[in-house]
DNA sequence: AGACAAGTTGACGTGAACGTCAACGTAAAT
DNA sequence: ATTTACGTTGACGTTCACGTCAACTTGTCT
């Protein structure tokens, strides 16, 4: 039970290297209160916890929230500290627009690989059988042909 | 078959409220090259394959492509008109980083989810069993802790 | 002591993706 | 003919998320 198994704090370009960002940025997620670590004189100390908080943080960036919007999910604990039952309520209904909206997104990426991997079979196919150029301008038009058509389908459930 | 399914063309305006973006923005994607709408006289007409475009485009916004790589794939046919098979084999490489990206953001979206379920759910039981403010500071810490266990155990595979 | 690396705080700069505003054209409605 | 609605092209402003640079302190090695 002896073994140090992390550092227990770290200096701010290695999390920095870690987490491959730079320390401004560390310095400018502190700025806008999204870390707040220990300081040793002048120098930051970043805790297993502020470390816990950067990956929530960069993954929360990943999936397109910003950084004020991730302040607000970490922050809930204090949010709920000041207000008690309507506040609760309040952050309750917050995160689920948000799970709603990573869900919306995940249809869409969803999606958007459907695209990308047509039109990379697209791709593989003129590479297959080569034709001459001629030919390969008039199947050009198929790929905006199909996207429209996959268009036009879901046009139905949108409403004209 | 003399009925009128859509319109053939768009107003600027008529594009960008259904599709909940500014007439500014659609001037600006053509700025950027992304759409090309045909003119009559200085106004732009938008055609249904401009139409499917700016869908793509949407798309691809929302999923965290910047307007250049929209571009680049959208501009996928004229790319491999001018450049033939060292081309072609360079276009799939780039779309299959591309879904590589997408699959990777669609586990860091599951993995958010599940973040925010918990924070959800956490906030439920703090509504149910309304304890004292003195209880709930105690408590509260249990949600970095569990960030932090949750990281802990990626670590194992990030190494140390 | 001197050099050097690594940290600090301002302050200003930057790129992407538009917003906003001015000045103007055009087409239909009153 | 004038208003109204909608369109156009610049040109400049704005927000976010940092980058960059200067001037400085602090610790460490030689």
């Amino acid at each position: 039970m002896t073994s140090k198994p992390h550092p227990a704090h770290y200096t701010i370009r290695e999390l920095a290297e870690r987490f491959d960002v730079t320390s401004r940025t560390l310095r400018y997620y502190e700025q806008e209160g999204l870390l707040s670590p220990k300081r040793e004189g002048a120098k930051r100390l970043y805790s297993q916890a502020d470390k816990a908080r950067l990956e929530l943080i960069l993954r929360g960036k990943r999936v397109g929230f910003s950084l004020e919007d991730i302040k607000d999910m970490l922050d809930v604990e204090l949010l709920n500290a000041g207000s008690n039952r309507d506040g609760l309520e309040k952050s309750i209904a917050r995160f689920e627009e948000r799970i709603g909206v990573l869900k919306r997104q995940r249809a869409d990426i969803d999606k958007a690989i459907t695209e990308l991997s047509n039109g990379k079979r697209w791709l593989e196919e003129r590479l297959a059988d080569r034709e001459p150029p001629e030919d390969l301008k008039r199947r050009a038009r198929a790929f905006e042909a199909l996207a429209q058509a996959r268009l036009t389908q879901w046009e139905t459930g949108v409403g004209d």
